[in-house]
DNA sequence: TATTGTTATACTCTATAACTATA
DNA sequence: TATAGTTATAGAGTATAACAATA
């Protein structure tokens, strides 16, 4: 019952050492994101969605009739790359874009009731998601991490 | 002296609500990893060095005579990428490609002296970009932030 | 002239798969 | 047969630039 068997030899993977990296806090930053992120996909992926597109959805979902240039923006990428987005959501009937009276060139987007429906049921999963996630940390932990983010985000503004 | 001229009328931005995605932790996570990423390319974009390159060239110093193979792992990246950067830092000579005696078929990397230099002068900048992106916490709270991090990260490992 | 959305295109980064030379 | 590294290729995601319609 050795569990070193004799044919198979066992993988003498070496440790590698990150030490140099680790002292930068933006690479732990990024190490956490990272596996964040990964379990996030697999989520939005069982529903045919880009982090980006959700995003959007979410965006609309709070800002009835928001143009695609103001999305655009609020998910910090091109208007150009925007309509790809737009579209897909459009195609699954998630949102709508709707003329605006006063200005022809612009659309209202808006979310439907079946876009509503696929928000809300995100919402739960990526909840579970980040419960799972975040299963170290206690509520005040949590708290703290996200108010400890939010000042290293305003660092980064224009405003500092 | 009036600050609202008459013919450039002020731009009607609304604000963006975010209210949905803000109670997701992992987007505050985004939005200060996004922060500090912006940043740093400005950085390592001046030596004309993407975050991956960077990264393979510290793994090195810090791992004498790795692999290509491992430190695809360490980067977590496919080996065939990691050729790309490591044929990049070989180019630069920042790294040298050496036989190994046992097998013939793997190098042992290993930083050279120009790439040491390279480093360091890194290390410098990034820690002052580090300053700026976390001036608005204490030192104490950064131990805690990456406290936290590290947890989460620990979070997303098959261990757990 | 400027702005909104669109299209066509190109670029960056990475993965997949087939290959070579070793083991 | 398996492994280390390589090459060729494709894909995902995004940006840039030129354009049409409208302001």
């Amino acid at each position: 019952m050795n569990k070193r068997q004799t044919g198979a030899r066992p993988i003498p993977r070496r440790a590698i050492s990150d030490t140099t990296l680790r002292r930068f806090t933006g690479y732990n930053l990024k190490l956490a994101f990272t596996a964040l992120s990964d379990d996030l996909h697999g989520i939005l992926g069982g529903h045919q969605l880009r982090l980006t597109t959700f995003s959007a959805l979410a965006l609309i979902a709070d800002n009835a009739d928001i143009a695609q240039g103001e999305l655009a923006q609020a998910l910090r990428i091109e208007r150009s790359s925007a309509v790809v987005v737009v579209d897909d959501l459009e195609d699954r009937e998630l949102i709508t874009r709707n003329r605006v009276p006063g200005d022809r060139r612009s659309y209202a987007l808006r979310i439907t009731l079946k876009g509503r429906r696929l928000l809300s049921r995100l919402e739960k999963e990526i909840g579970a998601h980040e419960a799972r996630m975040f299963r170290n940390l206690t509520a005040s932990e949590r708290a703290i991490l996200i108010d400890l983010l939010n000042r290293v985000e305003a660092a980064g503004d224009p405003a500092g």
